[in-house]
DNA sequence: AACTATTTATAAGA
DNA sequence: TTCTTATAAATAGTT
């Protein structure tokens, strides 16, 4: 559906594969959210990518929508969660796993994913730490450009200097030369100061609610 | 996506809302489909109607896939393959414990901590992921807050309207009485419909560098 | 169901 | 990965 019209079939190359996967699984995403909301439905999405990632969506909740599924069809696939647990269950290593989870779940919600599942004030919560951290990085940021600017200015400075130490020298070598081609007489290079106070400039206005 | 854009909550009149979830569930159905033709994935699609009716696509089998999705749901918030792959071997420990560390070190960083050990580089890509997500989690909020808006705008109608059958009842029983106190006559009360389409009104301008 | 004016999704390219 | 853009598809409101 864009620059040209595409056949039906995997695609051959893995790139591109890759690439449509991303951009046509945020599409049904969306596309599933957005029927489960205009026509009250609930809807669950399941994904596993070729080499057996899980994405899913779910209007309500997946383990629900399942549940119900499976009494519709009276095959009753339930889990074994234990198994699992056993097989990765090395006591010591559960805590750790467990924080592990977390902190990624953490990190992928303030990337603005798996965002289904909170609730509208651990979303503004979100949306407040995130723009505080967003703030930071971006005071960080201008400090890290100014640095390098005066660094650079510095070294400019610098350059001149010399540059100009040597164009005395030369004079008075060459005092009866004529004068050197390619050099300019004043000695001067446009230097801009730049002016850094705006770096940081941006406007906002959120938080409505 | 037609003669006029629409808001996404949910379609007011029975009748438009039952002809949109057909005509979208096809969409959906075919967009999945595609998904799992192209990309080569395993895709699983469960729609409830409103009224409890289910409808279902699966590129494979059905109960596959929620055998499939049940195994790893656990392991769904979870890292990326890699760390189930580590937590079996016997260096498992070293593996995740660096895993963790490096999840709590990006954590940090969006949050805006210990940045200095960051170029500018890296800064201006951290931003740039932090805006993202928060971009994603403002929209997110600005869904549920519609979700939230349009369900108290339902049930305030419904009230309206169980308040006002009250009304003609007790005025049927009261006909030769004083009117009641405490109710106003014309049965209205304010009601605002609040316009949230400038809810995500936010004006920036960054990224300047 | 069919028809279209529009909105959306997205394939390719940068 | 991300952004852009030309084009294909989906679809809201009508008939």
């Amino acid at each position: 559906m864009a620059r040209e019209k595409i056949k039906i079939k995997k695609i051959d190359n893995a790139t591109a594969r890759q690439v449509t996967f991303s951009k046509r699984r945020r599409g049904l995403f969306k596309k599933a959210e957005e029927l489960a909301i205009l026509c009250d439905a609930d809807v669950g999405l399941i994904i596993f990518s070729a080499s057996g990632k899980l994405f899913e969506y779910a209007s309500s909740s997946m383990c629900e929508i399942i549940d119900k599924h499976s009494t519709q069809f009276d095959a009753a696939q339930k889990p074994d969660q234990q198994t699992l647990d056993l097989l990765t269950d090395n006591s010591a290593q559960a805590g750790l796993k467990k924080e592990y989870a977390d902190k990624n779940r953490q990190l992928r919600q303030m990337r603005g994913e798996n965002l289904q599942e909170l609730t509208l004030e651990e979303l503004m919560h979100l949306e407040r730490t995130i723009d505080i951290g967003l703030t930071r990085v971006m005071e960080r940021k201008g400090l890290q450009i100014m640095k390098q600017l005066s660094s650079l200015q510095q070294k400019e400075m610098q350059l001149l200097e010399d540059n100009k130490r040597l164009r005395e020298k030369m004079g008075l070598c060459m005092i009866d030369h004529a004068s050197v081609s390619g050099l300019h007489e004043d000695g001067q290079y446009s230097s801009e100061s730049i002016d850094t106070s705006d770096t940081l400039l941006r406007l906002r206005v959120i938080n409505i609610f």
